[in-house]
DNA sequence: GAGTGGTCTAGACCACAAG
DNA sequence: TTGTGGTCTAGACCACTCA
């Protein structure tokens, strides 16, 4: 059974959607909301408080509550496996490994998986697609504890987050996501079906399990004309940071 | 005078730079953090909710909360304003109007900035650059409200946002961006110093008010070798969304 | 000055984690 | 079983917005 300021903010959104309330118009105080739902004060503020961090409410002291955007529903989309967003949005995933391979862990792969040198891990290269067409091209490293698992999953294996989750119980809880462009290597090109040096959406990511181990770390190079990424700021949030390329 | 939980989420944020609390490591309890800082538990909650929107720490039931990531202070970036961005980089941002010009609302426009059809908006085409080096192009389109004040900024002023500010009490307070890459073009390219169909990484972003209304969309196309984005992600958080072109 | 959101308290009960 | 975070309440006071 879902919290109560969770089927709150649930009732928000759909209003938000259906157009009872639009974009750019007030909503109700907190204590009518309060009223209207049988709940304390409280708990609607940490409904609303959800709506806020997703960037469709904006908030500030003395003034209602104001619409920000509608039409959110679609793009809650879950970042952490590629196959349950293609779901979401009504595309059907693929995957393919194109390559796999152990290997020492470089300077690089120790800092970004805390690992001992001289570990041991799995690289794999794996193209994924939407609807047959190729999109995304990930370079993957996963932690030596969890590399024997990841080996045996068949190559074409749609979702692999699912996989590890149901055969290892491992629920990839943190992500930290650094985006630039890339020009397309002759390999990205031939693989993505992209002419050579054409730009790519690169997203290179840490994720991190509940407890905070890191699990795997990932460079992946997106083709633009098929997928982009979306964030919402505010004035009080920080979930996106510019950063200069020499950090 | 701070709030009392913006003190706490300080003091907390200091101790995680410090190497009180380490990377991997836990959080003392909510009621030990009450005790120490004199607070009711509440106000704990509310200072940690403030780290875990950061990405600083992570959170579930049951367990204490741990430590993700460490040394951002660097990184609370102000991503309104380039100029202040910088600043606290401790780089020198400069700025210059290349071509600015009125024009009738396009759909696109109208769309974005919630604009009447016929309406004359500003279009200004702003060159920036870190050090003296050119790293961004800004193609943005202000609303009709606020373009008269645009209009008459010199054109090498390092910070439109505080020269907004100042002249008018504008304050842009939330955000809405797309990112993905694109091949420079031949101005892009020669604006940017950099060689035609090399990968930029584009930001599409539309700036609201406190108030919900939009004031200016723009099309900012960054040099990936001098600046990236970075992105928290958490299992129950949606700052960042991933969507296809199409939408 | 009335309305509204922001802050804070003190206490209760529940759900989940971990030994 | 115990510790810990998640949820919720009822009420108080303050800071800000807006007419």
């Amino acid at each position: 059974m879902a919290a109560r300021h969770e089927e709150i903010a649930d009732a928000l959104r759909r209003a938000i959607d259906r157009e009872d309330y639009t974009v750019g118009s007030l909503l109700p105080p907190e204590t009518e909301l309060a009223a209207r739902y049988g709940v304390s004060r409280g708990t609607v503020r940490q409904a609303v408080a959800t709506l806020t961090a997703e960037g469709l409410i904006g908030s500030r002291q003395g003034a209602r509550r104001v619409v920000l955007a509608g039409r959110r529903s679609q793009s809650f989309a879950e970042l952490r496996s590629f196959a349950q967003w293609a779901r979401a949005m009504g595309r059907e995933a693929t995957g393919r490994v194109m390559a796999q391979e152990w290997r020492t862990v470089t300077a690089e792969d120790r800092a970004r998986l805390q690992l001992d040198p001289g570990t041991r891990v799995l690289h794999v290269l794996r193209l994924r697609g939407l609807d047959g067409q190729p999109v995304l091209l990930e370079r993957t490293v996963y932690a030596d504890w969890i590399s024997t698992a990841v080996e045996h999953i068949e190559a074409d294996c749609p979702s692999v987050t699912q996989r590890l989750l149901d055969d290892t119980g491992l629920v990839l809880a943190y992500g930290e996501h650094v985006i630039d462009a890339v020009a397309a290597s002759a390999r990205d090109a031939e693989l993505l079906a992209v002419r050579r040096t054409s730009p790519l959406l690169r997203v290179r990511r840490v994720t991190t399990t509940r407890e905070g181990r890191p699990v795997e770390w990932s460079d992946d190079r997106y083709r633009p004309d098929a997928v982009r990424f979306s964030v919402h700021t505010s004035i009080g949030n920080n979930a996106l940071a510019r950063m200069t390329a020499d950090q």
